[in-house]
DNA sequence: AATGACCCCAACCGCAACCCC
DNA sequence: CGGGGTTGCGGTTGGGGTCAT
């Protein structure tokens, strides 16, 4: 591909992955785990760059993939997702096991925009394609008011996963507290598809945890109230390892809300 | 059957974030 | 606290496969 070279190291391969390289690669990783990548390739007897056997192993060879095509279910969530984060794979993937950032990456460039679009729908912003209708106000304008829910204590149990909590706005006014409220220009009446569905009508909170914990990086946890169990449990991965009460004890928090919503 | 157009996806690159000394 | 090294993310590319003519 017509770029210069990422790494400078002579006599680097590039390009596909012959099977030997692949069979390396796991060997090298059962017996030692992922560990440094730079330092990956020489160990295990490769040519190549360490990012390139990291991406290989990430998309492609890890045991837990899940490969295949895509369910309808993961189809809706990847719209869900990606309507609040935006391109944000990774944190999309880690609400998909089995998928990776890549492969939902280019999943949404070459079916789910052409799907959207077909609905009327802008792929990007999520709102109708037609000229009436974009020419509303913008209607989801994510708010983000990042604070810290507790004061910043020593460099221990920051959180780093993110929470979002999902909460039916009409029923759950306890929580806001003194956020700040988005200033609302859409209504229900410039968006009229957001009042029937109901995954539209979210008041979603957002728990950004800060870094500490590398393991748990890329864990994006989902509280949920009792009254958005379902999208709740839509969304939630199906496995996810627990994230130690310790590293919950602090964290940044912002609201995403649907403007008009109430809260 | 040949060929050009289009599509898919693995792999690349640049850069920002993170880590460690 | 600053700087260098490393890792991870998102955008982009291009080779190979498939479809249409």
């Amino acid at each position: 591909m017509g770029r210069s070279p990422c790494c400078e190291k002579a006599h680097t391969n590039k390009g596909a992955w012959t099977k030997e390289e692949d069979q390396r690669l796991i060997s090298y990783i059962r017996a030692h785990g992922e560990g440094c990548w730079r330092s990956l390739p020489k160990a295990a007897g490769l040519l190549r760059c360490g990012k390139s056997c990291r991406l290989r192993w990430i998309n492609y060879l890890r045991p837990d993939l899940k490969r295949g095509n895509f369910t309808e279910e993961e189809d809706e969530i990847i719209i869900k997702l990606h309507s609040l984060l935006g391109n944000k794979w990774s944190l999309i993937a880690g609400r998909l096991p089995g998928r990776t950032d890549n492969e939902i990456k280019n999943y949404w460039n070459t079916h789910i925009k052409r799907k959207l679009i077909s609905r009327g729908i802008d792929p990007q912003t999520h709102r109708p394609l037609n000229p009436a209708a974009a020419a509303a106000p913008l209607p989801a304008k994510t708010c983000l008011d990042l604070r810290r829910s507790t004061p910043p204590q020593a460099t221990t149990s920051m959180n780093e996963a993110t929470n979002i909590n999902i909460r039916s706005p009409a029923r759950d006014n306890s929580s806001s507290g003194d956020n700040t409220k988005c200033s609302s220009t859409t209504t229900e009446e410039s968006r009229p598809e957001m009042a029937n569905d109901p995954s539209f009508a979210l008041d979603l909170e957002l728990s950004l945890g800060l870094p500490s914990l590398s393991k748990y990086k890329k864990s994006c946890s989902f509280n949920s109230s009792v009254e958005s169990k379902p999208l709740f449990d839509l969304l939630r991965p199906a496995a996810e390892p627990p994230i130690p009460e310790a590293t919950q004890a602090m964290c940044l928090r912002g609201q995403l809300g649907f403007q008009g919503s109430v809260v």
